[in-house]
DNA sequence: CTAGGGTTAG
C-alpha cells in the first residue's frame, strides 16, 4: 500500500522548550538553524538535526518524537524512526501510539489509519492502545470499513474483555450509523459501564431516535453528569426544550451538579422557550461555578438573551468577553438583526472584519436578515455579492431565502421572481414562501399564484402558505377564491395551526390560544380589554378585520380579532405585573396587522414596553411605535 | 498513551 500523509507538513510546535539551541553563543547555531529542531519536515532535515546532536553530545531524548514519527512513518525512513526510538529508551509501540493519538485527535485522522497499516507492514507489535487510537480515527472519519478491520484485530489479539476497547468499538459503529451492529454489540457485551450507556443514548439522539434514547436513559443502572447532559442536549436538539428543562430540574433534584456542557444545553433550551428567569438563574450559576470565561457558554448566553428579548443583556455579555470567536460575532449580529437594529448589526460586522475576524456563512445570514428586516436593498445586494467574492463563502439555500425575502418585502416582486429563476440550486419552500409573503404585503395575486403552485409541490402540508394565500384573496375581496383555498386545505387534510401566545408571570408560564376562554381569569381579562378598547378608540383605533379569514358577520369578525392570543396574553400581563415594567410575550405565529396596531397604541396608553417574540423576529412596542418601524 | 456530552443558522 502506498502511504502518503494527508498533509506534508505538521505545524511547528508552539514553543520549543529547549533554549540552548537558540543561544547564538552555542556552537550548534552555525550548523543548525535554530528552529529546525522542531520543524524538520524531511528525513534529510532530521538527519541534519541528528548529526548536530551527535556533535554536541545532546541526548536523543530531546528530539520531538511525534515529529520524528510523522516524518519517518510515511517515507522510506520507517526503520530510521525505529532506530531512534530504540535509543531513546522508550518501548517502540509507546511512541507510535502517541503519534496515533495525535493524528486521531488532530485534523488528519486518516494519517492514523495509514500509520496503522505501516505498523502492520513492519510487523510492529500492536497493543490495545494502538487499537483504541485507530478506532477513534475511524470514528472521526466515519470509516466503518477500516473500523471493522481494526475490530477484527481486537478479537484476534484477545482484547474482547477490555471494556475500554468494547466501548470504543461501540462508539465506532454507532457514530458511523451502523446502528444494527451497535445494538447487537451492546446487547452482547458481557459487561457495561456508564460510558457504554452514554454512547448509546448519545448516538440514538443523533439518529433522531429520542424515544429510544430516553428509553435507554430510563433503564440506566447509574447515571453520570454526562448521561444527564446527553439527554438534555438531545431534547434540545430534537426541538423539545420543555422536556430538556424538566430533565434539568430532575437532575438537580438527583443532586448532580451541572458542568459547562450542561449549562450550554440548558441555556439553549431557555433560548427556545424564551425562559428568561431560568436563563438568568443559569447565568448566575455559571459565574458562581467559574465558567464565566468559557467562550461557548458566553456565546449561548448571548443567544439566550437575544431570544428572550433582552438585547442589552446580550450586548453586555458580548462586551465583557475576553475572547470572541466567529460564533460570538455572528450571534450578536444575528441578534441585532432579529431586533431590527440593522445599522448596529452592519456596524458590528465592519468592526469584526476590521480586527481581522473572518465571517462565515452564518454571519452573512445575520447580515442579510438585518437588511431584509429593514429594507436595506442595496446593502443586502452588496453583502450577498461580497460573501463569495471576498470570503469565498458559497451561498446556501438560506442565503437565497434571505435575498428573496429582502426583495419581496420591499415590493421588488419581479426581481425576487427573477432571482429565484436564476438560482443555481433548487428553490425550497422557504424561498417561494418568502415571495408569497411579499405578494401579500404588496397585493400581487398573479405572482402569489405562481408561488403557491411550487409550494403545493414542495411543502403541501404547511398550513401557513394556504393562510397567506387566502389572506391575499380576502384583501382583494375575491371571496370565491378564499373559499377555494379553504376547500383545498380541507382536501389536503391541512388545518390552520392555532395561534398561541405565552407570558411568564412570577416564574409561571401562562399560555393563551386564540379565542381561548378557558383561562380562569378570562372574565377579568375581557373586562380589562373593553376598558382598554375605549381608550384605544379615542386614539383612533379601528379594528382591521381583513385579517380574519372566516366567513362571518363583521361584528363576529371583530370578536375573533379581539380574542387573538397576543391580546389576551398582553392584558393578562398588564393585570399581573407591576406598572411600568416591560412585558414579554412569545408567539408561535407572526403578529397580525391588527394586533400590531393595537399593541403600538397600548404601549403608549399604559406607558409600558411590550416585547413580542414573533415566529421570526422581535417587535418592541414603546411610546406608540414599534422597533420594526412597521416594516415586517 | 486508552471510551462518552456543548455555541451562532432553523
Amino acid at each position: 500500500m502506498l502511504c502518503t500523509p494527508s498533509s506534508l507538513y505538521l505545524p511547528p510546535s508552539p514553543k520549543p522548550n529547549q533554549s540552548y539551541l537558540r543561544n547564538s553563543h552555542s556552537p550548534t547555531s552555525e550548523h543548525l538553524r535554530t528552529d529546525l529542531l522542531h520543524t524538520f519536515n524531511s528525513p534529510f532535515e532530521l538527519k541534519q538535526v541528528h548529526a548536530c546532536f551527535i556533535k554536541t553530545s545532546t541526548p536523543l531524548s530531546v528530539l520531538p518524537l511525534l515529529r520524528v514519527g510523522f516524518v519517518c512513518a510515511f517515507t522510506s525512513s520507517f526503520s530510521y524512526a525505529q532506530q531512534i526510538f530504540e535509543r531513546v529508551g522508550k518501548p517502540e509501540i509507546f511512541v507510535w501510539n502517541s503519534c496515533l493519538k495525535a493524528f486521531a485527535e488532530g485534523d488528519s485522522p486518516i494519517d492514523a489509519i495509514l500509520l496503522f497499516y505501516r505498523l502492520r507492514q513492519f510487523d510492529v507489535f500492536i497493543d490495545s492502545f494502538t487499537c483504541s487510537f485507530v478506532l477513534k480515527a475511524c470514528s472521526q472519519l466515519l470509516d466503518v470499513s477500516n473500523g471493522r478491520i481494526v475490530h477484527a484485530f481486537v478479537e484476534k489479539l484477545g482484547f474482547q474483555s477490555n471494556l475500554f476497547l468494547q466501548n470504543t468499538i461501540l462508539h465506532l459503529y454507532s457514530s458511523c450509523g451502523a446502528m444494527g451492529d451497535a445494538q447487537m454489540l451492546f446487547e452482547n457485551m458481557s459487561q457495561r459501564d456508564v460510558v457504554t450507556w452514554n454512547i448509546m443514548v448519545t448516538q440514538l439522539v443523533k439518529r433522531d431516535d429520542i424515544e429510544g434514547a430516553y428509553n435507554l436513559f430510563s433503564q440506566m443502572p447509574e447515571r453520570s453528569v454526562r448521561s444527564w447532559t446527553s439527554m438534555i442536549a438531545g431534547f434540545v436538539q430534537c426541538g423539545k426544550p420543555k422536556e430538556a428543562v424538566d430533565l434539568f430540574v430532575q437532575m438537580e433534584e438527583a443532586g448532580e451538579r451541572a458542568n459547562e456542557v450542561t449549562v450550554v444545553a440548558v441555556l439553549a433550551a431557555c433560548s427556545d422557550l424564551g425562559a428568561l428567569d431560568l436563563g438568568r438563574r443559569i447565568h448566575e450559576y455559571s459565574n458562581r461555578s467559574g465558567f464565566g470565561r468559557n467562550v461557548r457558554i458566553s456565546n449561548t448566553l448571548i443567544d439566550m438573551y437575544v431570544k428572550c428579548g433582552c438585547l442589552e443583556d446580550a450586548c453586555r455579555v458580548f462586551d465583557e468577553m475576553e475572547e470572541r470567536t466567529v460564533v460570538s460575532w455572528s450571534a450578536m449580529i444575528g441578534g441585532l438583526a432579529m431586533h431590527g437594529r440593522a445599522e448596529e448589526a452592519l456596524r458590528l460586522f465592519s468592526k469584526m472584519t476590521q480586527i481581522g475576524m473572518k465571517p462565515n456563512g452564518v454571519t452573512f445570514l445575520g447580515l442579510l436578515h438585518a437588511c431584509s428586516h429593514m429594507g436595506l436593498i442595496n446593502e443586502g445586494r452588496r453583502y450577498f455579492a461580497s460573501m463569495t467574492r471576498d470570503y469565498a463563502i458559497i451561498p446556501q439555500i438560506e442565503h437565497y431565502g434571505c435575498m428573496v425575502d429582502l426583495y419581496s418585502r420591499a415590493g421588488l416582486l419581479q426581481e425576487a421572481h427573477e432571482f429565484i429563476m436564476n438560482m443555481p440550486i433548487k428553490p425550497n419552500g422557504v424561498v417561494w414562501g418568502a415571495l408569497l409573503g411579499g405578494c401579500r404585503v404588496h397585493n400581487n395575486i398573479e405572482l402569489a399564484e405562481e408561488a403557491i403552485r411550487h409550494l403545493l409541490e414542495l411543502d403541501p402540508l404547511n398550513d401557513g402558505y394556504y393562510v397567506v394565500l387566502s389572506n391575499i384573496y380576502a384583501q382583494a375581496e375575491q371571496w370565491e377564491d378564499t373559499a377555494r383555498v379553504r376547500k383545498l386545505m380541507r382536501d389536503q387534510g391541512v388545518k390552520k395551526t392555532p395561534g398561541w401566545s405565552s407570558i411568564t408571570v412570577d416564574g409561571v408560564v401562562h399560555e393563551f390560544v386564540a379565542g381561548d376562554e378557558t383561562h380562569p381569569k378570562t372574565e377579568e381579562i375581557f373586562q380589562r380589554w373593553e376598558k382598554l378598547l375605549e381608550e384605544m378608540k379615542l386614539k383612533g383605533y379601528v379594528p382591521n378585520t381583513s385579517v380574519v379569514l372566516l366567513d362571518m358577520e363583521e361584528h363576529d369578525k371583530v370578536k375573533v380579532l379581539h380574542r387573538h392570543s397576543e391580546k389576551l396574553a398582553l392584558v393578562f400581563g398588564l393585570m399581573n405585573t407591576p406598572p411600568r415594567t416591560p412585558i414579554r410575550i412569545m408567539k408561535n405565529l407572526r403578529v397580525c396587522e391588527d394586533c400590531h396596531a393595537a399593541l403600538k397604541l397600548i404601549s403608549a396608553i399604559v406607558n409600558r414596553e411590550i416585547v413580542v417574540r414573533d415566529r421570526n423576529r422581535f417587535h418592541c412596542f414603546k411610546n406608540g411605535s414599534c422597533s420594526c418601524r412597521d416594516y415586517w
